[in-house]
RNA sequence: GGAGAGAUGGCUGAGCGGUUGAAAGCACCGGUCUUGAAAACCGGCAAAGGGGCAACUCUUUCCUGGGUUCGAAUCCCAGUCUCUCCGCCA
């Protein structure tokens, strides 16, 4: 959420960045709307400032003036909370404004490499996808899946369940124990409020499943655990010597995937629902960048463990997601592709998050301010299962365990079909 | 599911129709004292929005939404959430 005197004093600037981004805003309308809503505030704010002078007179000749300045009132008031509702509904679309270091550009063929890490081995045999693997071994099941629950759904089983369970202790050993994030079990649905505070409503609520307890009480199964970790700072004010705050959490994500069809079909890639490990960094403003940095790290970190050859590209301005300032996704090679696929994405969000959900901090000064936030993966369990279901393959369709997550597996070397 | 109690500033907590934007305490900030710190003492300290170059000023806000009244944190209605007891239950 932008500030709209911001968008009023900077006009030219602000529109600017926004067009990096690649988006369509109307800013006469705004402008016209945030005129229209100041006037009738102004009008309306004389009349109550005469009703309270009466009032405060206690002077009974003029009770029923003010009876009368009761109704102009309110149906000013009417009038400019419709617009203000208008306005705010056009403010709460416009996406966070990228850093000015971002590189610019359309599409994810502007993104920059900026970092490629291990080794990708010429395998002499023929590497199988990580479905036709997990089929073989009988431990991933579309079609039992599809029957149960449609399409986009597997069943995981056995051995590789184990795996994914596996993944998910491993991951939050690491970043609770060398990271310094605190492990949180968080709720899996969240309202209408917490999914606006991180920008995942109003305008991507096509994305989003609802669960609909009644008329006016709307539940969303979260579509990352973002949402709700962040939220967790939600209308507070918290002290400076609570920053950084830093949340890890590994739950399941529910997506639509709607205006996806036909991508990723087959396999695990792309599912309504996966689990993931998920950060997140409350922070002073002014340490985001740094913040990102150092998430990014954390996130990376988890593939060198793994010994997992990855990039990291830094995104450009028009291939950023809705929120963020700037970010860095990280992708791992999927040998049977023959191509790096996203299992992490770092972003800052600046202070466009805690905007929305008025989440604050006190400096020093005791100065109130919008805290940062930001966000990553560390890691995608379903994508981190193909890399290794891929990177891992033996020649016999087994898979060999990476070592530290051997002792998550009952300490065995591979998964093989008995 | 049944019966009660409650929701007030960063926190705790008073107020229960008329200078109450709100006592008090804690926390926090500034100062005095001190070699430094602590303690003590003095002072400051809600948010959002509008107008003004500014000093400043106006409006709104005591969970949310309605209502009563010239006037509501205070009274009435509905809702949300929290807590206690009983029942049920993973």
């Amino acid at each position: 959420m932008h500030d709209i005197k911001e968008i009023r004093e900077n006009l030219k600037e602000f529109s600017n960045q926004i067009k990096k981004r690649n988006v369509d805003v109307k800013f006469d309308e705004i402008l016209e709307l945030d005129k229209e809503n100041r006037s009738l505030i102004q009008e309306k704010e004389k009349l109550e400032s005469e009703k309270k002078s009466i009032s405060k007179s206690k002077d009974k000749s003029l009770f029923n003036k003010s009876k009368e300045l009761t109704d102009k009132i309110s149906t000013l008031q009417t009038k400019q909370l419709s617009i203000s509702q208008k306005l705010n509904e056009l403010l709460s679309s416009i996406p966070n404004t990228p850093l000015s270091n971002v590189p610019e550009g359309k599409d994810e063929s502007s993104n920059k490499e900026v970092e490629k890490k291990g080794s990708i081995k010429e395998s002499e045999f023929k590497i199988k996808s990580h479905y036709e693997v997990g089929e073989n071994l009988n431990m991933l099941d579309f079609d039992l899946a599809a029957k149960t629950s449609g399409s986009r759904f597997v069943f995981v089983k056995n051995k590789l369940a184990k795996l994914e369970r596996a993944l998910s202790n491993f991951m939050i050993d690491v970043h609770t124990k060398e990271n310094g994030y605190e492990e949180i079990s968080p709720p899996l649905l969240a309202n209408f409020d917490t999914m606006f505070g991180t920008g995942q409503l109003p305008k991507f609520e096509s994305d989003q499943f609802e669960i609909k307890i009644d008329d006016n009480n709307r539940k969303f199964l979260i579509p990352t655990a973002e949402v709700i970790l962040t939220n967790m700072a939600r209308e507070k004010t918290i002290d400076i010597k609570e920053l950084p705050s830093r949340y890890v959490a590994s739950t399941p994500c529910f997506r639509k995937e709607a205006g996806s069809y036909g991508k990723d079909t087959k396999g695990m890639i792309r599912q309504h629902q996966f689990y993931k490990v998920e950060l997140v960094s409350l922070v002073e403003p002014q340490k985001c960048e740094e913040e990102l940095e150092r998430m990014t790290k954390c996130a990376s970190g988890i593939l060198d463990k793994l010994k997992l050859p990855y990039r990291i590209v830094e995104l450009c301005t028009g291939d950023m997601g809705f929120s963020a300032q700037k970010t860095y996704d990280i992708e791992v090679w999927v040998p049977s592709e023959k191509k790096y696929r996203e299992i992490s994405s770092c972003s800052t969000c600046g202070t466009f998050q805690a905007r929305r959900m008025k989440a604050k901090y006190k400096n020093s000064k005791n100065e109130k301010n919008f805290i940062g936030t930001l966000n990553g993966s560390g890691l995608a369990i379903g994508r981190t299962m193909i890399a290794i279901m891929e990177n891992y393959q033996d020649k016999d369709g087994s898979i060999i365990i990476p070592d530290v997550l051997k002792p998550y597996m009952d300490n065995i070397d591979k998964i093989t079909s008995n």
